[in-house]
DNA sequence: GCCCTGGAACTAGAT
DNA sequence: CGATCTAGTTCCAGG
């Protein structure tokens, strides 16, 4: 784990122990169990969450309206405390047939420090769609929309409580907060689109929540790590000497009814003593609408907002809402596609949401993914233009498999590229460009805190859209850090990506109600000045793989290749130790700035019996990393038995180009303008004979974690470390690749399919999966291999949960 | 004059 | 606790 975003998990881990070291007495059990429905209310939404400790006297009960309560432990008595939870990642419960329900592994002892050991806290998560009227048809439909199989939601139906107030009242005992394991830019389960999502509270509620919280930043805990920031936690963030947007958008959301009812918004809140911004990023580019929904006309727009955003504006009517589960709960498993796309028009699914880029027969497909890197622009600084794509023009989203003549919208907002489920950015903010050479007709608005762009999906244009509009906003840190319940940490949080959703309304006869939503995310986007200028990035490699004698010539494309910098190999444990690295020798004479050719170093142990992954990277010097990537050493008995293990010509190290979340299939694309950045890279598949990478190597950040690529349905507890700096990408450098067969300069897989070819099968993988044991295979038998692997595997990675960092 | 862009100075926080 | 490093933020200048 490298400094980058490596520091964030510390900072979880630093609040695992917080939380833990807390003498709390017994350790509850948090158990979420569904609560049953409640005559003339749509509470089939919710849960019951039910804190469990064994000494029940240590408890308190927190009643919420709609019958449902809360028992919390009754706060320690220290000053100092932290809010915040952590729990093993749920897993399913064993030995009964998965209806729904995750459990963590049983409440167990985890070392905090050398001499304390404490309990554990388990967690039971009975997940209910909020898609579903009644919770009793919840299971059959989830079964029918989810493809068959089991379902989830990653998330907690809590009628009432707001994630804050939730989260402040009872500092230490139970606010769930980012795993061990988040990652920096985990936002835990407080995400804007969360963390603002309408839940009812009673007005007392409210007027103490305001009273404990929005009049009095100083009582929110300090951000994770007790880190320091320019203005003094004790000052509102409106002492800034200028406007902040982010509380722009967190005020607007008051103000507008976007969150949370106008009744959460007193007007002596933090937010609302904010003074009106003079930029021009404030609320004069929101839309009349939203600065005040009262007024404002009906969708008059093009791109009409989705009903759930009227929803939540709406006096929460319904009653219910959801907390999404800490991703900490889920990132043991990616399992957006387990969730179906399906939903009420008028419940459509909040931005933190996983789901599919494609369902039936529709896709919703980044043709044209945005360049690597994009500098943010401040608010203190005019626009910087919108995000571009390489080597020219602007990103492409299309929607495939839609006939239908009416036009859509297509909704694009920024999103986080960490290794989880992807989640509105909090520290960047989409941002509309506008002038003469913008072509495209936007719309902005703004959902639970994060702005979108509505962008029209016109048949005219055949469901294509060019995305010239969209710039990236970055808020300072220190305002964000400032948030309530804000747990992420900004400092070198500087990955985004830009999610595309839109809304197929279905059709009335089949589907009547119902739209299936779709997104797709693009690959990351580094949005700071800094490490654009400095960090080496791997692009594409020529190897994978070879024997463990090594020797072999690499080719490494990128950029920010320098004369110093030099190409590791390593491997770490299981418990994320170093245990072996290695310098690959440079030939310096064939390398340039965004090439280097190095000689493969004999792995450490020739007598495997077994293919061991290994991961590499370039290093510019301390703390200027690229990520890491896999490579794979091969026992000598597997040398050259089949040219297409060891030469798999190109991979790409971002995953596919499509990417709202996982995806389930194991189809490979074979257009390579599909591909990433246009490059034709294969989608690398596991191999059939999988053994867990390394857990420490980003192979989960460069494949498992993009959002379409095949590995996303694997656990990702085989990667559960985060790279040492996020991986970029870099436009291709003419590189004499020429002389590698399969490889040409443009880093394209030589003799692939080309355009209107999708979705190319397995055996067209270069990689293990294209041997002819896989050839054929089909989805069924690929998720049953996926089964087998995840179960041979769960042994593995609960140890490795156990095991501190 | 405005927008976009690149560069770099300044500064707070981290080491 | 000071020195140094790192990265976030702001400012400037040119196209």
């Amino acid at each position: 784990m490298g400094a980058a975003p490596g520091s964030g998990w510390e900072e979880g881990e630093f609040e695992f122990k917080l939380v833990f070291e807390e003498d709390q007495g017994p350790s509850p059990v948090l158990t979420a169990e569904p609560e049953s429905a409640v005559p003339g209310e749509e509470s089939a939404e919710c849960a019951l969450l039910h804190l469990e400790p064994s000494n029940s006297s240590s408890s308190s009960s927190l009643v919420t309206d709609n019958h449902h309560s809360i028992s919390i432990p009754s706060p320690p008595s220290s000053a100092n405390q932290r809010a915040g939870m952590h729990s093993p990642p749920p897993r399913r419960a064993p030995n009964r047939e998965f209806s729904g329900t995750y459990e963590s592994l049983p409440a167990r002892s985890v070392q905090v420090s050398e001499s304390r050991v404490v309990e554990c806290p388990s967690i039971q998560i009975t997940t209910i769609s909020p898609e579903d009227d009644l919770a009793p048809s919840i299971s059959s439909y989830w079964d029918t929309g989810g493809g068959g199989g089991g379902w989830d939601r990653e998330r907690l139906y809590l009628p009432l409580l707001d994630p804050f107030t939730y989260r402040d009242r009872c500092p230490g005992s139970l606010s769930p907060s980012p795993s061990p394991g988040s990652s920096p830019s985990s936002r835990g389960w407080l995400s804007p689109a969360s963390s603002c999502d309408s839940l009812l509270v009673e007005e007392e509620e409210l007027t103490e929540a305001t009273n404990n919280f929005g009049l009095s930043p100083s009582s929110r805990p300090t951000s994770p790590g007790g880190k320091k920031r320019r203005n003094s936690p004790l000052v509102s963030p409106c002492t800034s000497r200028r406007g902040s947007y982010s509380e722009e958008l967190q005020g607007f959301n008051l103000e507008g009814g976007d969150s949370a009812p106008q009744s959460q918004a007193p007007p002596n809140s933090c937010e609302l003593s904010i003074p009106q911004k003079t930029r021009k990023t404030s609320l004069e580019q929101l839309s009349p609408r939203e600065v005040d929904p009262e007024q404002a006309p009906a969708h008059s727009s093009p791109c009409p907002l989705p009903d759930s955003q009227q929803a939540r504006r709406a006096p929460t009517s319904l009653g219910m809402d959801y907390l999404p589960v800490p991703p900490a709960l889920a990132w043991g498993r990616t399992r957006a596609s387990a969730h179906s796309p399906l939903f009420r028009s008028n419940a459509l699914p909040p931005l933190d949401w996983p789901l599919p880029s494609q369902f039936d027969q529709y896709e919703l497909r980044i043709e044209v993914q945005p360049r690597p890197h994009h500098r943010a622009h401040y608010e203190t600084e005019g626009s910087r233009g919108a995000v571009k794509a390489t080597p020219s023009g602007h990103p492409v989203v299309k929607l495939c498999g839609y006939a239908e003549r009416k036009p859509l919208s297509l909704q694009v907002f920024v999103g986080t590229a960490d290794d989880r489920s992807i989640r509105p950015h909090p520290f960047y903010q989409i941002h509309r460009v506008t002038g003469k050479m913008v072509g495209t007709a936007s719309h902005e608005s703004v959902q639970t805190g994060t702005k979108l762009l509505d962008i029209p999906l016109n048949p005219e244009n055949n469901m294509t859209a060019l995305i010239d509009c969209a710039g990236i906003l970055k808020l300072r840190n220190s305002d964000i850090e400032l948030r309530k319940g804000e747990t992420d940490v900004g400092r070198k949080n500087t990955r985004v990506r830009l999610v595309f959703r839109t809304h197929l309304p279905l059709t009335p006869v089949a589907q009547p109600g119902r739209v299936l939503a779709l997104q797709v995310a693009s690959l990351a986007i580094e949005c700071s000045q800094r490490s654009a200028q400095e960090l080496p990035v791997i692009e594409s490699i020529s190897l994978t793989s070879c024997s463990v004698e090594g020797g072999e010539e690499l080719l490494l494309s990128g950029s920010n290749f320098l004369p110093i910098s030099r190409v590791l190999f390593m491997e770490r444990g299981t418990d994320g130790k170093l245990q072996w690295e290695e310098e690959a020798h440079v030939d310096r004479d064939n390398s340039n700035e965004c090439l280097m050719c190095v000689r493969v170093p004999a792995y450490s142990d020739m007598s495997v019996g077994l293919p061991v992954s290994v991961s590499l990277y370039v290093s510019n010097g301390k703390r200027k990393r690229s990520s890491t990537h896999c490579f794979k050493y091969l026992p000598m008995m597997f040398k050259e038995d089949d040219p297409l293990l060891s030469r798999p010509s190109v991979l790409p190290l971002d995953g596919g180009s499509v990417g709202g979340q996982p995806r389930m299939d194991y189809h490979v694309r074979g257009d390579p303008m599909e591909d990433d950045r246009g490059l034709g890279f294969h989608l690398p598949p596991y191999p059939s004979t999988y053994s867990p990478p390394c857990p420490t190597m980003s192979y989960h950040e460069e494949y498992c974690s993009k959002p379409d690529t095949v590995y996303s349905a694997y656990p990702q507890e085989v990667c559960p470390s985060p790279p040492s700096h996020p991986s970029l990408y870099q436009d291709i450098c003419p590189a004499p690749y020429s002389h590698y067969e399969g490889w040409d300069p443009q880093g394209r897989v030589l003799g692939m399919g080309h355009g209107g070819e999708r979705d190319v099968k397995i055996q067209d993988c270069p990689l293990e999966f294209t041997s002819s044991s896989m050839h054929h295979i089909t989805f069924e038998e690929v998720s049953e291999f996926i089964g087998e692997d995840i179960q041979s595997y769960q042994s593995s990675s609960s140890q490795m949960d156990n095991q501190p960092n």
